[in-house]
RNA sequence: GCGGGUGUGGCGGAAUCGGCAGACGCGCUAGACUUAGGAUCUAGUGUCAUUGACGUGGGAGUUCAAGUCUCUCCACCCGCACCA
């Protein structure tokens, strides 16, 4: 009997297919467990990623269910977006069309690894049914003042033609097509997502199921600082000229530092900002600074932003009062000072600040040291900033405090004289959602010339997608030109109106998807609270690295904001996460340009699916890249034939009904058995610390020590031993072989479906030995090894370690310093 | 610059509380079976050395004992980065 896993295979996918074997319901007394794997985009082609990422998913929910579990493990499709459109333009194809062919495709290859998926609660975002509740989600938000449009300057991308949120802005890039990303000045629709932005800070301790970097990722992300607002009186601004009056005469910087205030010596704004005009206005230097702010717009967000870009600037004319000293100092536009962070205004320390240290240098500012390190009081700076910690000096009052205390005495005496307030501050932005293109969700809002800006009503949702609409390359969203789309009637007044024409980032979509699949088909409602409530939250989430802030970040928002109103009880979604490392080959990540890319399909088709699966999980720790290697694949192939074969071997022994099986209990039985019941153990605990890669190789131990176990005894095996072995194996590799195993239960003879048999505990005796193996050591170095007696004291170890021939030859009579023995491990004599 | 991580044979990677470094697999070597072998099975496989020594990026330290703990240096990877 062959092992032919393409036959295996097909059969099982098809049992488990036909007879709903992996159907969620929330009727059950088992505890439940939510397993969720990151939906794929419809690109077209399963990669070597995603069978990665669907292995690992799949290998826990079936361990799960083993282990007693209501197991929801679902999957769907991420399926608006712009390469749709952008294969629309290219091929002459509907991004529909297109989106539901890649579908289609890809179903069939995922289907064939073998998951266990509940397809009946298969999701696409780019269907109404699902749509329809992401504008809900939307309507939500507008509801609550959490979703809002502004005009600012945004990111552009040149070539998707739309602009995008802060988070998919990569290095001054595009995160999808890598292009430059300009700045535009637009009128564009954001989520209040920094109202929540201490929220998601701090409910990040709570995720102990996260990674700490995923976690500083996000913690960077949201930027927390604490600080000070100060206001600096602007000295003789011209009133009269001014063309608006400012309503008071203050600039406001942002500090985390007051404890330096005593060191300013400039006041640093940036080109943006929107009083800048009337600190220049009548100025002498007006027509210079003039053109210096028109030069910093032209300046690319890279190199404005960058830290090696060369300080800067040009002086206003204007001068500024230093509160706490009534110091006059001068107000420089400067390139360095970012518009959108604090209030856009810097006081300038030359002294405690490497960028302001630099920025003084070119301009010839005074340097004033007002902090000195401990161990030197006469400090002056002179060749860089001074940054650390240390004394105050030249602070009137706070001379010789510790600068750290310094911050708080300082920022309450300017709280207390009125002069500024504690602010916090988060590097965090407005999340912008809108996108002007196609394939996406309509943004439901109607413009009505009467009411204004209204929220579509909740029962016309959904806004749907027009289809049939033109796609060309240079001209805008074809939306903007589908007058079916545009025009409507606004429904409080009744009057003619028209609809908003840009759709939601994908990212939208993305960020409540798993709530759906807790309630898939409901037509009413998002999903009822009930069940978000059985299955909420995800107890194990798996993906890529690359979602670290983007869509976690998002998810967790929206989910806040449900809980917020009362749709949900848990306020986190996921609550362990697991990122999974990439899939290399040549050491390079599997790209058609470098043309390295494994088909999945290929090597299913070669090796199956369940040597695919093994060697996937095998090759690697999960959190890990996996270098892609061929003759690896092969080597789970032939792990997997060896496990047949055994099976087979003993099958047929049992078949033939010769008196090969007694009940004899002999040394090789108990060693056996030993065998089994180590691996059950150490396999339970590789699933708690998901440490699967070794799970496997003590699967091969175990299976080789039954090879071990056939040859040593040579017929007359003990059955139960044999069919001890034969089940824990099955059961054990179960999850990452599915297909064999269950083919190898039925062979063995088993009636139950393996699917839903009980992991076994181990047997705290069976692993325990009569006899265990001590090592000799003399000064560390191993001389010996002994075989004792398990649990013998220390003396009669002694003894027998000073008679070992190895140890007195090496003793050589010399004086025993210490003799150290640790039970059942080691013996270490220390001479001198 | 800041934050996080990694460093172990030819390769992927194992090593509970500090207690036999290199599990398991790939590759390689030899042999068996075979018309054949890119199938299968068996044995071997850290380095050097005829004893034994040396070995977990380098150096130091703690300890009877260090891949594991402490300090320090180096290399590489990832994230953030003019955030005041």
């Amino acid at each position: 009997m062959q092992y032919y896993f393409k036959i295996v295979e097909k059969k099982w996918q098809k049992i488990w297919e036909n007879s709903k074997t992996f159907k969620a319901h929330e009727k059950s007394n088992k505890p439940k467990y939510y397993i969720l794997e990151m939906f794929p985009y419809p690109s077209g082609n399963l990669h070597m990623g995603h069978v990665r990422n669907y292995t690992i998913g799949d290998v826990l929910a079936r361990y799960k269910i083993m282990n007693g579990y209501n197991v929801l493990h679902p999957i769907g499709w991420d399926a608006f977006g712009l390469p749709a459109e952008n294969a629309a333009i290219k091929n002459e194809t509907h991004p529909q069309k297109w989106t539901f062919d890649n579908i289609k495709n890809m179903k069939k290859q995922i289907k064939k690894i073998g998951t266990s998926y509940d397809w009946s609660r298969e999701i696409i975002t780019a269907e109404e049914k699902y749509y329809k509740f992401t504008q809900w989600i939307f309507l939500k938000l507008f509801e609550n003042n959490l979703a809002y449009q502004k005009k600012s300057f945004v990111n552009w991308c040149p070539s998707c033609r739309t602009v995008l949120a802060n988070e998919q802005v990569v290095c001054g890039k595009c995160e999808r097509c890598k292009n430059i990303v300009g700045k535009k000045n637009l009128k564009q629709w954001f989520f209040k997502i920094t109202n929540y932005a201490e929220n998601l800070l701090s409910d990040l301790k709570k995720l102990d199921g996260w990674s700490d970097k995923v976690k500083n990722m996000q913690s960077n992300w949201i930027g927390r600082s604490t600080g000070v607002e100060i206001n600096f009186k602007i000295d003789e601004i011209n009133t009269l000229n001014s063309p608006k009056l400012m309503s008071e005469n203050f600039l406001t910087v942002y500090t985390t530092r007051p404890d330096t205030i005593f060191g300013v010596t400039y006041i640093a704004i940036a080109p943006e900002h929107p009083d800048i005009f009337k600190i220049i206005h009548g100025k002498q230097n007006e027509s210079e600074c003039r053109i210096f702010i028109e030069k910093a717009k032209l300046q690319s967000e890279i190199i404005r932003t960058s830290s090696e870009t060369e300080k800067d600037g040009v002086f206003t004319g204007s001068y500024a009062i230093n509160p706490i000293n009534e110091e006059k100092i001068p107000i420089y536009i400067t390139n360095y000072v970012l518009c959108d962070y604090g209030t856009g205004v810097v006081m300038g320390v030359p002294a405690h600040d490497t960028r302001d240290f630099e920025f003084a240098k070119n301009y010839n500012i005074p340097i004033k040291t007002v902090i000195y390190p401990k161990e030197d009081p006469h400090f002056e700076v002179s060749n860089c900033a001074f940054e650390a910690n240390g004394i105050l000096k030249n602070s009137r009052e706070f001379n010789e405090i510790e600068n750290t205390e310094a911050i708080e005495k300082i920022a309450h005496y300017l709280e207390n004289k009125k002069f500024g307030k504690r602010k916090i501050n988060y590097k965090l932005r407005d999340w912008l959602i809108s996108r002007q293109r196609y394939w996406g969700a309509p943004i439901p809002i109607i413009y009505c010339p009467k009411c204004g800006i209204i929220a579509e009503s909740e029962k016309n949702l959904p806004v749907k997608l027009p289809e049939n609409v033109k796609f060309s390359k240079n001209k805008k969203s074809p939306l903007a030109d589908c007058d079916e789309f545009i025009n409507t009637t606004c429904h409080k007044c009744g009057k003619n109106a028209k609809r908003e024409v840009d759709t939601m980032d994908t990212f939208v979509c993305s960020s409540w998807y798993f709530l759906r699949f807790c309630d898939s088909d409901n037509i009413e409602v998002p999903f009822s609270p009930n069940k978000a409530n059985y299955w909420m939250n995800v107890d194990q989430y798996i993906g890529g690295i690359e979602h670290a802030i983007l869509h976690l970040l998002y998810s967790r928002f929206i989910t806040k904001f449900l809980k917020d109103l009362g749709y949900l009880k848990e306020n986190e979604p996921f609550k362990n996460l697991l990122t999974q490392g990439m899939v290399l080959k040549n050491g390079s990540k599997m790209s058609k340009s470098i043309g390295n890319v494994i088909n999945p399909d290929e090597i299913i088709e070669k090796y199956g699916a369940d040597s695919a699966r093994i060697f996937i999980m095998f090759a690697a720790p999960l959190e890990k890249d996996l270098e892609w290697n061929d003759s690896s694949v092969e080597g789970a192939y032939r792990f997997l034939k060896r496990v047949w074969k055994i099976i087979i071997y003993f099958k047929n022994i049992k078949e033939k009904k010769e008196k090969a099986f007694s009940e004899k209990t002999d040394e090789n039985t108990k060693t056996l058995k030993r065998a089994i019941h180590y691996a059950i153990k150490k396999i339970t605990e590789d699933f708690k610390n998901s440490s699967l890669n070794t799970s496997i190789s003590r699967i091969m131990e175990l299976c080789n020590a039954l090879y071990k176990y056939k040859e040593t005894i040579d017929y007359n095996y003990n059955f139960n031993i044999v069919n001890e072995a034969i089940e824990n194996i099955l059961i054990m590799l179960y999850p990452f072989a599915p297909h064999i195993c269950c083919e190898m239960w039925l062979i063995w003879g088993k009636e139950t479906n393996l699917v839903f048999t009980k992991w076994n505990k181990f047997d705290k005796k069976a692993i325990e030995t009569d006899e265990v193996q001590i090592v000799l050591q003399i000064n560390g170095k191993i001389k010996d090894k002994l075989f004792i007696k398990t649990n013998l004291n220390g003396d009669e170890v002694k003894n027998m370690a000073l008679n070992n021939q190895k140890i007195k030859k090496a003793l050589n009579e010399k004086e025993i310093v210490n003799f150290i023995y640790i039970k059942n491990k080691i013996v270490n004599i220390v001479i001198k």
